[in-house]
RNA sequence: GUGGCUGUAGCUCAGUUCGGUUAGAGCACCAGACUGUGGAUCUGGGCGUCGUGGGUUCGAAUCCCAUCAGCCACCCCA
C-alpha cells in the first residue's frame, strides 16, 4: 500500500459543520451586494501570467514569491497562474466581454478562489476565498463610500460589529509624484536609522516606508509629511466627500495617514476592515480601495474603478470567535429505517414518496433496528419511518415523532402530505 | 522566503525529563444488555507502522539527523 496521499501544504477542507457558517456568510454576501445592485459574475482561476503580475505590480512580494505557476504542456503556450487576487481579472472580463458599453458604472462581484504561495498561520493560506465586489466605470467618490458601505452591511448583517474601519486618500497622478518627493526629502537624512528594507523603498516605493512595523522605522513617520495635507483640490474633495458620506451613512471610521496601497494605479481612497479577535498580523477581514490607473496597466482605456476584497475565512473565523456559528443542522428531517434484511428497495421507495415534502435519508443496512434507532436519535432527525417485510407487503409504515415518541401506521402515500404539512423549513442549505 | 515551538487512536491529550516487557485515558465509532424501536447508563470491541525516513543502541514513542505537516512571529496580505 502506498503511503496515504494527505493534502497540499496550506489547503484545508471545509467540513460539513463548517461549511454551514460559509453558507451563512455567502447567502449574507449575495443579499448585501444584490441589494447595493452589484451582480454576480464569475472569472476563471487561471489568468494569463501577464495579467497578474501588472495587475499586482512586479515588484510585490505576491509576485516575487507567492505565485503559482501552472505548468505548460508545451514550452511555447502562454504562461498561465492562479490567481492570487481577483480584481485585475474582473477589470479584464469588464473589458473583454464589452460590460464597459453599458452606461457606467458596472457593479460586480464574486466569491471564489484565490492562491499565494505563502507560508501558511491560522486565517492564511495557500488556497484562501475571498469576496471581491468592484464598481467598474466611473470616478465618483460616492463609488467608494458605496462599496464601503456594502461592506459594512455585509459584516452587519453577520452580527459582527466590533470591527474597525481604517481610511485613507493616497492623491492621485496629479498630486502624489510632489508628495513622495517631499517625503524622500524628509526620510533621506534619516537613512540611516531605517530598517535595510526601507532603505531600499526610499528610492522605488516611498509610500511603503508609511506603513513599515520595523521599531526602528515606526517612531520616524510621526514627523514625516502627510499626504492628507498634500492632496490636489481635487483628490481633497473626493476624500471629504468620502467621509462625509460614511458619517451620513452612520459608519464609524478612523483616519490613518499611514494606510497606503504601494502600486502606482492605486489612487485616492484606501481602506481597511479589521476585527481584534482574528490576532495581530492577521487582522485584516477586508481591504480595498480606488484603482483608477489599473485597466490601462493591463492594455485597456483608461478607466476609473473602486472596490475591495474580504477573506471569507476570515470573516467565518471570526464569527467562530464570537461564538456565533449557527448550530449543525441535521442532515435530514425524515429518516426511513428498515426493520429487518432485503427491504432496500420499499425503504428507497417510502423515502422517494417522503421527498418532495421534507429532507429524506434512508438506512437499509444490516445493523440493528436498535443501533439505528441510536443512530437516528443523536442524528436529531425529525421523524422516523420504519417499516418490516410485512409493513411492505401492505405498503405502510410506522412513522415515528422523535420528539414526542408518538407513533403511528399510515400509508405509505400519506407521507407527503402529513410531514408537508409540519412546519419544516426545507430550505436549501449548504 | 527567514526565525521559533509542536507532531502519540478519527478528535482532545497522558506517557518523552533520566531509552527497558504486549503504548494509555476520555470523546467518537461498532456490537450487545437494559425500555418491542432513540440521544442516558452499563458491558465488550478495531482503536495506532507513536508524522515519515535514516542513525545511535542489546533495546527508541523517548536520544541524534533529515524531511513533511501544523502553530507563532517576520515578510505580506484576505
Amino acid at each position: 500500500m502506498p503511503a496515504p496521499i494527505r493534502a497540499a501544504r496550506g489547503v484545508r477542507d471545509v467540513l460539513p459543520a463548517e461549511r454551514a457558517a460559509w453558507s451563512l456568510v455567502e447567502r449574507a454576501a449575495h443579499g448585501a451586494a444584490r441589494r447595493f445592485g452589484y451582480q454576480l459574475i464569475e472569472t476563471p482561476i487561471i489568468e494569463p501570467l501577464e495579467l497578474v503580475e501588472r495587475g499586482v505590480g512586479e515588484d510585490t512580494d505576491v509576485i516575487a514569491k507567492e505565485i503559482y505557476f501552472v505548468q505548460p504542456r508545451q514550452g511555447s503556450e502562454q504562461r498561465l497562474v492562479l490567481r492570487p487576487e481577483a480584481t485585475a481579472g474582473m477589470v479584464r472580463a469588464y473589458f473583454q466581454n464589452g460590460l464597459n458599453q453599458a452606461p457606467p458604472p458596472a457593479r460586480l462581484y464574486t466569491i471564489g478562489a484565490m492562491f499565494r504561495h505563502d507560508r501558511p498561520q491560522a486565517g492564511r493560506y495557500r488556497e484562501f476565498h475571498q469576496l471581491d465586489v468592484e464598481a467598474i466605470g466611473e470616478a465618483s467618490a460616492a463609488l467608494d463610500a458605496e462599496v464601503i458601505e456594502l461592506a459594512a452591511a455585509w459584516l452587519r448583517a453577520l452580527g459582527l460589529e466590533d470591527w474597525t474601519l481604517e481610511v485613507n486618500s493616497i492623491g492621485d497622478g496629479a498630486c502624489r509624484p510632489a508628495y513622495l518627493e517631499l517625503l524622500k526629502a524628509y526620510y533621506r537624512p534619516l537613512r540611516d536609522q531605517l530598517g535595510p528594507d526601507c532603505q531600499r523603498r526610499l528610492e522605488t516605493n516611498p509610500l511603503r516606508l508609511l506603513d513599515c512595523k520595523e521599531p526602528q522605522c515606526q517612531p520616524l513617520r510621526e514627523r514625516a509629511p502627510r499626504i492628507a495635507d498634500h492632496l490636489c483640490p481635487e483628490c481633497a474633495r473626493a476624500f471629504v466627500e468620502v467621509r462625509s458620506l460614511l458619517e451620513a451613512a452612520g459608519i464609524p471610521y478612523r483616519l490613518n495617514p499611514y494606510l497606503v496601497r504601494g502600486l502606482d494605479y492605486y489612487t485616492r481612497t484606501v481602506f481597511e476592515f479589521q476585527h481584534r479577535l482574528l490576532g495581530g498580523a492577521q487582522n485584516s477581514l477586508a481591504g480595498g480601495g480606488r484603482y483608477d490607473g489599473l485597466s490601462e496597466v493591463i492594455g485597456y482605456r483608461p478607466t476609473p474603478a473602486t472596490g475591495f476584497a474580504a477573506g471569507i475565512e476570515r470573516v467565518v473565523l471570526t464569527l467562530q470567535e464570537l461564538g456565533r456559528l449557527p448550530a449543525a443542522e441535521p442532515a435530514a428531517e425524515l429518516a426511513v429505517l428498515a426493520d429487518g434484511p432485503d427491504l432496500a428497495a420499499p425503504v428507497a421507495e417510502v423515502a422517494r414518496l417522503a421527498r418532495p415534502a421534507v429532507r429524506t435519508l434512508t438506512d437499509a443496512s444490516p445493523r440493528s433496528l436498535g443501533a439505528k434507532m441510536r443512530a437516528a436519535g443523536r442524528a436529531g432527525y425529525r421523524w422516523v419511518a420504519i417499516l418490516d417485510a410485512a409493513e411492505a407487503e401492505r405498503r405502510v409504515v410506522r412513522l415515528r415523532d422523535m420528539d414526542s415518541g408518538q407513533q403511528r401506521e399510515l400509508r405509505w402515500e400519506e407521507l407527503p402530505s402529513l410531514l408537508g404539512a409540519e412546519p419544516s423549513p426545507a430550505g436549501v442549505a449548504g
